[in-house]
DNA sequence: ACATTTACCATACATATGTATGGTATTATG
DNA sequence: CATAATACCATACATATGTATGGTAAATGT
């Protein structure tokens, strides 16, 4: 592995990374010369060329897209934590990651969809323990018996939603916690999203 | 979507889901051919075209391995279950699946791996609940710390592995419960693999 | 001063890849 | 029986794709 990346040989790994874990299909010589607006794909081809020698990448000659990532450690794909959820306290979603977790190659996840880590052990009522990773997707719309991810008085709450008419309870998972009845127009309730799975790494826990 | 797929259009469809969320690279025509030994590219040509007819993959005309699946568009791809555990029941592992989940698209999974639906909630020491999907690796090392599945005396267990010297002991995440000690040796002892996590699709209890 | 590395471009070439067209055989279906 | 759908094969073609070779310019090191 060893030697160093130049910042332009930088780049065009990020790219490759970028759509490996991204979308999924590596890229064409000709794709990345379009990206970087080369003129040539020989150019390309001598970048990557020039990063194979250096150990980052590993090429099926002949085959199209077939470039493979040394680095990748094959099982996991690193993935952005956009932010952190715990119940009780404002949820905050940071514009950058503030982390990263390598998660298992499982498929792939929906692109508009982002990752919170649960902190603290609020939610176990939902089977949700701290350190676990949960799948929010904003763009769909929240059917009867979802969990969701919300705000409400500045606190993030996730449970079970109900629609009735014109009012939105949220139910807790634990029966004994009443639900919470949001009136339509609750100037301090905003939906964050849909959780449409969870997921903890067992690796992470090795001690 | 409606319409049904045929056998052969179903295989190659698997094929396809198979190639893309396990190695990464969806397949060229001429690679689908040669894995049904195919003596021409053409066949699958007119497949694929059925296929997409049927609204189960799109193709970005001349793009090379430009198959994209449309169920991915719903967020979830199929993945074969390939058995249930339940502590102190056998852990069977079916030759064909005997369900199938479909997965948020969070990242791909490794290809040697399959996933065990738990049954019961004996493992929810391990914060693993009736209905989970674990993730299993059958060909990586366990390591101390690493979580593991292994049938002892045909009962399948999901403990903590810990190897000493020419013994391994196998914790349970209850401190209450003193570790299991194996023996090398044991005859009844087989590892069946590490689990490198959990998955819980929250769409699978809307109701 | 000279060699080396890096970063590009142009041109040429073999083949990998998707596509088009026409054909045969089998099976189901009205 | 006629018709359609399915499942394959063969051949041909355009172009997408990876590769090879040669060249220019700037930066760096010795």
């Amino acid at each position: 592995m060893a030697k160093e990346l130049t910042e332009v040989q930088r780049k065009i790994l990020d790219y490759i990374i970028e759509r490996k874990t991204g979308i999924g299909i590596p890229p064409t010589l000709a794709e990345i010369a379009d990206h970087f607006r080369y003129k040539n794909r020989a150019t390309v081809q001598q970048h990557l060329q020039a990063i194979e020698k250096k150990g980052y990448i590993k090429r099926n000659s002949k085959v199209s897209r077939g470039i493979e990532l040394t680095l990748e450690d094959r099982y996991f794909v690193p993935r952005p934590v956009l932010g952190e959820v715990a119940a009780g306290n404002p949820l905050t979603i940071y514009p950058d990651s503030i982390d990263t977790v390598e998660l298992p190659t499982i498929a792939r996840m929906p692109r508009d969809s982002f990752l919170l880590r649960v902190k603290g052990d609020s939610l176990k009522d939902a089977y949700i323990f701290n350190g676990d990773i949960v799948i929010v997707n904003p763009n769909i719309a929240p059917l009867n018996g979802h969990i969701v991810a919300a705000i409400l008085d500045d606190a993030a709450v996730v449970k079970r939603f109900i629609k009735r008419n014109d009012r939105v309870e949220l139910h807790s998972e634990n029966p004994e916690y009443k639900p919470i009845v949001v009136e339509k127009t609750h100037p301090r309730f905003k939906m964050v999203g849909v959780i449409v799975g969870v997921y903890r790494s067992m690796d992470r826990r090795v001690g």
